[in-house]
DNA sequence: AAAGCGGGGCC
DNA sequence: GGCCCAGCTTT
């Protein structure tokens, strides 16, 4: 047998049951997979749920809010996807009256929709003969065939594409495409893989050569930076919370938060006081304390975050204030959804 | 070519 | 603590 088909055969005694495999409509296709980039499958599952049973059509996905989209997808992380996911939905809706492009071409033109997505929706929908080349991919061909050019480079990522190209079956390409994932999920998997178990283990040079660990390379990256956020929770005399949703670039677009003062270094009390004028109007408050004891360290891939919240009371009727039960209704980022569950009056 | 973008789970 | 996950976009 060819690899190709090794991979089917292996896949078609394993593979799970997913929700988005019971089905070819585009829309739910094109859905799971902006879900489940750099995401796993066990995380995006309750997402995908969701959004079939609140948008079960292209067209309820582009008449929502992004308001509404982004708090669905509250907790996913990279809500570029969710913006550039509504966006295209809107396109998908309102131009191309509900169809998806059909091609792996015109896929790519899509925003948010990349060579995997469009490979992927190609593959499963339309049988168009394109491999599929994501992180599971890069793991059993680089292991397989003993390829030792960085997965994320440019010459690596040209490389792998190439191969996937040569090595895949145009015939089967849904089951291929399907099947190679879910072997780099379940069998050829980043730790401890089932070599002992494994169809492809008679050729696989990695494993002769005693190099199953060091596949596949990849450049290092970038150093995580420390930030040091100062959340000021200003309640006013309603009771009702300030909040604002953060613009333009970095972190959380489009998402709410609460009034940030962003320091160079962990603040006290006496230094919150004394700088907070610079990001917050307020005559005068009666009451600064912090909520949290010790400083909480959020942490995301590439930066950790030094959080203090501040209770910040005032006597006055703030703007933009809402109320607590309000508040739920934003989309927010993980660390602010934390405080408000934490937080009691 | 490199940087930026979340959050969670596993070792 | 580091690594990785059905990657894409911007600089």
């Amino acid at each position: 047998m060819s690899f190709s088909q090794k991979i089917i055969f292996w896949y078609s005694a394993n593979k799970r049951s997913l929700p988005w495999r019971n089905t070819k409509d585009p829309y739910k296709i094109w859905l799971s997979e902006i879900m489940l980039q750099q995401t796993r499958v066990s995380q995006g599952m309750p997402y995908y749920e969701r959004f079939v049973e609140q948008f079960p059509t292209v067209h309820d996905l582009a008449k929502a809010s992004e308001e509404e989209v982004l708090k669905l997808w509250q907790g996913l992380g990279y809500y570029s996807r969710a913006r550039n996911l509504h966006t295209t939905s809107k396109l998908v809706s309102e131009k191309y009256n509900g169809n998806f492009p059909n091609t792996y071409k015109e896929l790519l033109s899509l925003k948010g929709v990349g060579d995997y997505t469009a490979s992927a929706i190609a593959s499963f929908c339309f049988n168009e003969a394109q491999p599929v080349v994501d992180g599971n991919v890069y793991r059993v061909l680089s292991r397989y065939f003993g390829i030792d050019l960085p997965i994320n480079s440019t010459e690596g990522i040209t490389y792998f594409k190439a191969l996937s190209l040569k090595v895949m079956d145009a015939n089967q390409i849904a089951d291929y495409n399907q099947g190679i994932m879910e072997f780099g999920a379940l069998l050829c998997a980043p730790k401890n893989p089932y070599c002992l178990h494994c169809p492809l283990s008679d050729s696989c040079v990695a494993l002769q050569k005693g190099k199953i660990n060091v596949f596949p390379v990849k450049l290092k990256k970038a150093k995580v930076k420390e930030r040091y956020f100062n959340y000021l929770v200003v309640l006013d005399k309603f009771n009702h919370i300030e909040i604002r949703q953060r613009r333009g670039k970095g972190i959380w677009q489009n998402l709410f938060e609460f009034p940030l003062l962003e320091t160079e270094k962990e603040y006290s009390l006496e230094e919150v006081k004394k700088t907070m004028g610079a990001i917050l109007e307020l005559k005068e408050a009666s009451e600064i304390y912090q909520f949290n004891e010790k400083t909480i360290v959020h942490r995301l891939s590439h930066q950790h975050l030094h959080t203090k919240f501040w209770i910040v009371k005032s006597e006055e009727k703030r703007k933009n204030g809402v109320s607590f039960d309000k508040l739920k209704e934003y989309p927010v980022p993980v660390l602010i959804a934390e405080f408000i569950n934490a937080f009691k009056f």
